[in-house]
DNA sequence: TTTAATGCATAAGTTTTTTATGTATATTTG
DNA sequence: CAAATATACATAAAAAACTTATGCATTAAA
């Protein structure tokens, strides 16, 4: 079962972040696979998607880019900053407030959570 | 403290329906007022996203309307169809997933929710 | 050797929302 | 009682964020 996209929405550079966070140093293709696999393919983040937030993120001063070569292959490694570290703290204060709000909001049951 | 727009996103005909299906029959003003309220102003569905909403919940046979008169104003009651409640436990169910994944990606801590 | 996987990127189109505007009635407040 | 606020609908332009499609190139697997 995928999400409908519309859910996900709105939590991709939060997904990003952590992942960076946890992670330390990830590339972007490296970030689709890990997040498809963590969550038995319920999120598959597409490149459309992927590559303009890591552009935005960087943008933002949120993660800082190292391009490596793989053989002759580029890669793109990012990590937070600084910046980026506050951020996911927020961004995930947010998270929990929100779904604090949502659980409220449609009367979920806390035995199905 | 007002949630990040995007975080929202995607969520509003599932407020709607809920609402609906918890009051039976609500105008659109009252929907808005009611979730504000519900949400400490958390979140303030505005008119712009609203009445659009309302009309794609109708074009898509979810909810039905009646056109009554207050006065000289006039209002418009939206209940849920049969189908809309099909619908709603459908947007239950996958807000609950969603939460879980969400929960688990993002490392969230069960004392904290 | 052809297909699939890895790895980046962008552009067009779609969807959904924000912001702004419009119209009108009803109520509250100074 | 006049002006401001609240009620109640609506739509349109713009912005935001994503999907889908496409492109290029290298590497691994079949």
């Amino acid at each position: 079962m995928l999400f409908s996209s519309e859910l996900i929405k709105g939590t991709l550079k939060t997904i990003v972040l952590k992942q960076l966070e946890t992670n330390k140093r990830m590339y972007g293709y490296e970030i689709t696979q890990r997040v498809k696999e963590l969550t038995s393919d319920k999120i598959q983040i597409t490149e459309g998607a992927l590559y303009p937030t890591l552009h935005a993120l960087e943008a933002e001063g949120l993660v800082v880019v190292e391009t490596e070569f793989v053989g002759k292959r580029v890669r793109k490694y990012y990590s937070l900053s600084p910046k980026g570290q506050s951020k996911i703290d927020e961004k995930i204060d947010e998270m929990v407030a929100f779904i604090e709000t949502m659980k409220s909001l449609l009367d979920l049951k806390p035995q199905t959570l």
